[in-house]
DNA sequence: GCGGTCTACCTTACGACGTAAGACTTACAA
DNA sequence: TTGTAAGTCTTACGTCGTAAGGTAGACCGC
């Protein structure tokens, strides 16, 4: 009887697919912290021996950076996403504000996105997208794409760990990138033609570290002195 | 001949000692990352094997832990601690801001600092003293503790990775620490006392995770805002 | 029916890791 | 000379990611 005994495997356990053992690895890494993730407990989790995994996921790279994947279609359930369509000069400030704290939102349940994130080489298409959509809500909001770029350096690590690795090492320009994705992100290759041609032979790529450093600190430094002021009368 | 043979020794090699294991992790860190500190590695490069290490540190977490100490020391040598004595309402965002920078030398340094304070329970006095002189100088610019408690917070991210875990999770309030600690540093310890006692049952801790983080988004929302009102000429 | 191939899973094994246990070597004191 | 203590090394254990190869059931053309 094949097909009985094919029912008892199934019924036993679900068959993995790539799809599962993420979702597995997700649970573990939200109860259990990044460390215990590994792939002997993912297989444990999952009923199965960890060598089984490898014929489902290459490595335990490819793991993590489906983890990352994963994490940032979350962005979308949580109104992260959401078209803003009417955004305005008037508007901007609040409409992003709704989008980051969402995005918070999902970061708060994965604890591990930001450490994932920022040791992670390859970014995830997922996060490139919401990136380009925030991109272009600043856009809309009558921000110029070179205060966007400063503004997403300054921003950067409040909505996720990535910096500034969105342009690639190799001091290629934007116009270098694989076609198929630029046209999923339409905001960003705006910005990087504009940028990358306003200031052709800056520093080796064309982000200076220590300006966008000193740009954000400068924003924080600005807000606080502000305050204090107010605190003290002088507004 | 002992005396030859223990010349020979020490010719051929230093003593170890915590100093020097500490230093050569220091360097393996900086040279080839966080990663190639391995204990084996490590006593490698001391021209050893493995084992000696446990006789000058306890265990790795002892490296790593000092290593943080040592990266902090490398503060005051870059200027992060000059006393600012002068410092006023006029004055405190230029001052903050040059120490802020000088720590931001010796993280380029060691790219591991961030990563490693991150992840670690325990903080180093070093660290804490750094934090102190921060918050006395933006006390000497006259911000009041309250404020300059939201800038902490605000800051953190952007001079090394530490962000909340300056309380300790079990609520305890800034009197039941180490005493001798606190007289090392007294503008912590004024801020504590009063911040906690403004806000006796806020939520466990005495920091609300939300309000910080939004507090430091919205510093850069209002001054991204404002620089965009003057590209528009609306300033 | 029967052999072949494919897929999914398992077993075993290797070289890394941190470190416990304990042996050896040396330096110095009594 | 003989402890004694400190510094170093050897060996070993359990963890990790994963390479190599085995096996058991499903599906194929004959």
């Amino acid at each position: 009887m094949p097909a009985r005994k094919s029912a008892t495997r199934t019924a036993t356990r679900a068959p993995l697919t790539r799809d599962r053992v993420l979702r597995a690895a997700c649970e573990l890494a939200d109860e259990d912290g990044l460390d215990a993730l590994t792939m002997r407990r993912l297989a444990d989790a999952l009923g199965v021996e960890a060598m089984s995994l490898y014929h489902h996921v290459p490595n335990k790279d490819a793991i993590l950076d489906g983890l990352v994947e994963l994490a940032f279609a979350e962005f979308a359930a949580e109104g992260a996403l959401t078209a803003t369509p009417a955004t305005t000069p008037e508007t901007w400030e609040r409409d992003l504000r709704a989008r980051i704290l969402a995005a918070r939102r999902v970061l708060l349940r994965h604890r591990w996105v930001p450490q994932l994130v920022e040791t992670r080489a390859a970014l995830a298409p997922a996060m490139v997208q919401y990136v380009d959509g925030v991109v272009g809500l600043m856009h809309a909001g009558g921000l110029s794409y070179d205060l966007i770029h400063h503004a997403m350096h300054a921003l950067g690590s409040r909505v996720y760990g990535f910096t500034q690795e969105l342009a690639p090492d190799d001091s290629s320009s934007g116009a270098e990138l694989d076609p198929r994705l630029m046209a999923l992100v339409p905001n960003l290759a705006a910005m990087l033609a504009e940028v990358v041609h306003d200031d052709p032979g800056s520093t080796l790529g064309w982000c200076d570290d220590q300006t966008e450093f000193e740009f954000g600190l400068d924003l924080l430094l600005e807000g606080l002195e502000r305050r204090r002021a107010v605190e003290a009368g002088e507004g």
